[in-house]
DNA sequence: TTACTTATTGAAATAAACTTGCAATTAAGT
DNA sequence: ACTTAATTGCAAGTTTATTTCAATAAGTAA
């Protein structure tokens, strides 16, 4: 799950995020480029940090909210009250899953998941629909392990 | 998931509780007694209400903390940046998860999971170590649906 | 370019969840 | 019952995120 994402994709969410009653800012510009740069979810503050006072923090998270709104983004939830954002790359649509680290908090990005059925049989089971599923591991990486 | 946990339970609780440098007091029994009674994870501030006065809410917050260290509760994120707590249950040692309605946000107890292959296969490709994962289900409950 | 309309921003205030410091209380051992 | 230290309550403080509103700037049209 390596990102890296390309200048291509960048101006294919410029042309998404141009539409009616919504405009192009720096702000906006400026956080989907630092996404684009980033391998894993970070904070809103780590944003508002990364971009040293390019914008509010207020703004940051009036722009999370409005990407993640348009689908160009994903919150993710790592257990400590601090949500976290991703750009939604093209090849998984946002979904994927991560292996945190309980101790010094690293990241990794997992592409494996569960098999589908598992999903649709709970679904079906209790009569929802557009069922679909947070999923995190949380475990002790090798440089935590007191060997 | 039915829970309806046992006068028996909370009498082993009990005994768990007890410790060195640990005292049994009314607040932690009343709120082990209202967790036995609940069927889905709830907050802290839920708990605060329902004993309505009968401790503090930094109480509860500091009971729930040191119930889950304890390995006596487990705590949720349903992803609303608000921990909820359930008892742990003898049968599933707290290992179940939950459906959640993205719109009335009702609470299905589900006691499927994926197969723990899957859990090995990526602590043992990552190098990790205890590996443990969080996964909850969303969805839209029969009754929010718009038929 | 200039003017116009209104979405967006910044700053301060507010909200909600949770934590910390400390004196008063109370559980549990002797 | 006495003593000691864990625990509680209250107030204050943190952290994360939202709301209000006047000022700013993006997009459009002349």
């Amino acid at each position: 799950m390596a990102h890296s994402h390309s200048q291509h994709d960048l101006i294919d969410l410029r042309a998404k995020l141009r539409g009616k009653d919504r405009r192009i800012t720096k702000p906006r510009e400026e956080i989907l480029e630092l996404l684009g740069k980033e391998d894993h979810p970070v904070t809103a503050k780590f944003i508002h940090e990364k971009l040293s006072g390019a914008c509010d923090l207020v703004t940051v998270y009036r722009s999370l909210k409005l990407l993640e709104s348009m689908s160009l983004v994903k919150r993710f939830n790592f257990g400590d009250n601090t949500a976290r954002f991703e750009l939604i790359s093209s090849t998984d649509h946002g979904h994927h899953h991560h292996l945190i680290c309980k101790v010094c908090r690293t990241v990794v990005e997992i592409d494996e998941c569960f098999d589908p059925s598992l999903e649709s049989k709970i679904a079906k089971k209790h009569g929802f629909q557009n069922v679909t599923h947070e999923l995190e591991f949380f475990g002790i990486c090798s440089s935590c392990q007191t060997t």
